[in-house]
RNA sequence: CGGGGUGUGGCGCAGCGGUAGCGCACCUGCUUUGGGAGCAGGGGGUCGGGAGUUCAAAUCUCCCCACCCCGACCA
């Protein structure tokens, strides 16, 4: 039994002056976590508590699938991080130190070098395959900015595990295990989710999704369709490309003079304004110019190539998305001296003509997928001053392939059913992604299999953040009294608050009442202490988030007290007899 | 890494050249007990650090450091 007078805890009036979203000023006013570092916390009894029922509930969601824990040092060597090249790639947020005669050590971000070798270390043969397994350890990352308390930390609970198979079915068959575990441990945590997808098929990449809480003060970017059950990271959404119009409609293309239209919006009025370039039967949009954007990638081997992208003209392109389709490719703006230097570009009239690897430019031009043959374009004419108009994709210049790269808009079209898509904030609380054959191929993870052929195990992993969890649950349960804990990751099933004085009946009558609760099996805090005012003890009760308290107050002469609802806050009068089976039905 | 902000008792804050304060919390006593009680008494702070200016610095100047927020970045 958990009692107040003597639990390790401190409840504050206020709100701390450094924590800014709700669910953290929440869990350190409750006296569940105290900030000990920066990006780094101390978990109190009762945060302790809660984060060890979520880290329970993760593992047995693991362990129903038969997958198997193990347990790695957090503190590694630098050699299998140099082997699978992250120990430059993971750059500065991987923290490095050395030991005492100066070898380089590191404090693990994550550890799939070291599960891909335990497992060289121990298999050799498809007969030992498949495998899972899994770990619940703290992580450690530099991270530039920690944020809003446990949702971004330098040091963070992650359950992380891995797959290792003989081939692309088996693989599938554990993604799909471990999706369906996810989904299982997300609803017993009282998580609502969405499940988006993580990467664009345009990368030919395998299969990955991110479990995202819906969270406004979370990180990530996402669209879900108000209709369908289509949902995607921002990086990932596919457009749906039209119907392509039929090409012997459009008129052949005109180059007219469009003075003093730096902008679409100049060009589009000025279009409108003028009797020989209106359009027959209705006004000009942004949506009808071609908008082309030149930049600077630079490769990884420090090599750079220009990249031109055309996009519909009532929208940016979205640098976001256009480093997810160019990675590891970094982008950099393209400077006036790229311009002096590519003479058939003329800067803020840039059009396909010039563009694409088999013009004069050869610059390689990639469009919006909105741009399909027989669409007509008002577009840069390559010289200054002058625009094209009904400029035909397919006809008059094709591009040398289609990205992803444009703003996605809220209403846009669902690229599944065509209902219109909604734009949304969240947080990632779990991946899960084929990894395929790149660590086991770096590391030398080999099986023979059936014809004693050496085969490359490929590989997939599943995160689950937990640490953060534990902050997305607060976040997402709590109002402006306090926390409101699902059932499941409460410290307690019951709080029983005692009123009255130290020589008032009330006190033995609680006591009699918990030790009664936790015979029938439920977990229960009691607040026994005396000389607290009945206020601060209600106002403790909604802040700390038990689901269900009990008032053992001036009721307790006819025999009643008070249980009530927190989540609610509905709340009746029940017989002292009847307590027991009444808590014993919530459970 | 850019921009902004803040460092004064456990927490939240005021003070901005002249004896370090307020509220909450804490300790003692008495009263009080259904929504963060009252009275009386009390303990606790090298004012983030260093250097300077000054008769005198929490306060002014310079340099550091730490933390928070926004952005960049980020499984």
């Amino acid at each position: 039994m958990l009692r107040l007078s003597t639990l390790f805890v401190r409840t504050l009036r206020e709100d701390p002056a450094d924590a800014e979203v709700a669910g953290h000023r929440l869990l350190v006013r409750g006296g569940y976590i105290r900030r000990a570092a920066p990006g780094g916390f101390t978990w109190l009894p009762l945060g302790w508590m809660v984060y060890r029922n979520v880290e329970r509930i993760v593992r047995e969601e693991m362990d129903r699938e038969g997958f198997q824990e193990v347990h790695f040092p957090a503190l590694l060597p630098r050699e299998p991080y140099e082997i699978s090249g992250r120990w430059t790639d993971y750059g500065d947020n991987l923290f490095r130190l050395q030991d005492r005669r100066g070898a380089d050590m590191l404090l693990a971000p994550t550890h799939e070098e070291m599960f891909t070798l335990l497992v060289k270390d121990l298999y050799s043969s498809y007969k030992d395959l498949p495998l899972v397994i899994y770990q619940i350890q703290n992580k450690f990352r530099d991270e530039a900015r920690p944020r809003a308390g446990l949702l971004r930390g330098r040091e963070f609970s992650m359950k992380d595990s891995y797959s290792f198979d003989i081939d692309d079915a088996g693989l599938q068959v554990n993604y799909d295990k471990h999706r369906a575990a996810y989904m299982r441990t997300f609803d017993r945590l009282g998580m609502p989710y969405v499940i988006v997808s993580a990467m664009s098929g345009a990368m030919g990449g395998s299969a990955s999704e991110e479990f995202l809480a819906p969270l406004a003060v979370g990180e990530d970017t996402y669209v879900r369709c108000t209709r369908c059950d289509y949902a995607a990271n921002t990086e990932a959404v596919q457009v749906a490309p039209p119907v392509s119009p039929a090409m012997a409609d459009a008129p052949p293309a005109k180059v007219v003079d469009t003075p003093d239209t730096p902008t679409i919006q100049t060009l589009v009025d000025l279009m409108n304004g003028r009797p020989d370039l209106r359009h027959p039967d209705r006004d000009w949009t942004a949506a009808d110019t071609l908008k082309n954007l030149v930049v600077t990638l630079r490769h990884p081997d420090g090599t750079t190539s220009a990249l031109a992208i055309g996009v519909p003209g009532d929208r940016e392109v979205d640098i976001k998305r256009l480093e997810a389709q160019v990675s590891p490719a970094e982008i950099e703006p393209f400077t006036e001296a790229d311009f002096a230097a590519n003479p058939h570009l003329v800067k803020g009239y840039i059009g396909p003509e010039s563009l694409g690897e088999a013009s004069p430019s050869g610059i390689r031009f990639v469009v919006d997928p909105r741009i399909v043959d027989g669409t007509r374009w008002i577009t840069g004419a390559n010289s200054a001053g002058r625009h094209v108009v009904d400029l035909t994709a397919g006809r008059d210049f094709t591009a040398d392939g289609v990205i992803e790269a444009a703003e996605v808009h809220h209403g846009d079209p669902c690229p599944v059913c065509g209902s219109p898509l909604e734009i949304a904030r969240g947080i990632e609380i779990g991946h899960i992604f084929q990894l395929g054959r790149r660590y086991a191929e770096a590391l030398g993870l080999t099986v023979l299999d059936q014809n004693g052929k050496t085969r490359v195990v490929t590989m997939g992993s599943y995160g689950i953040g937990v640490s953060r969890a534990v902050g997305a649950i607060a976040e997402l349960n709590c109002d402006d009294k306090g926390l409101v804990w699902p059932r499941e990751v409460a410290p307690a099933d019951v709080h029983i608050v005692a009123t009255g004085k130290a020589t008032d009946p009330q006190l033995p009558a609680a006591e009699a009442l918990a030790a009664r609760c936790e015979e029938a099996g439920l977990r229960v805090l009691l607040d026994d202490r005396v000389g607290v005012s009945p206020g601060i003890k209600f106002n403790d009760a909604e802040l700390l988030g038990v689901p269900t308290i009990v008032v053992v107050g001036r009721g307790l002469a006819d025999g009643m007290v008070e249980l009530k609802d927190r989540r609610s806050g509905d709340k009746h009068d029940v017989a002292l007899a009847d307590v027991v089976a009444q808590l014993r039905d919530l459970l």
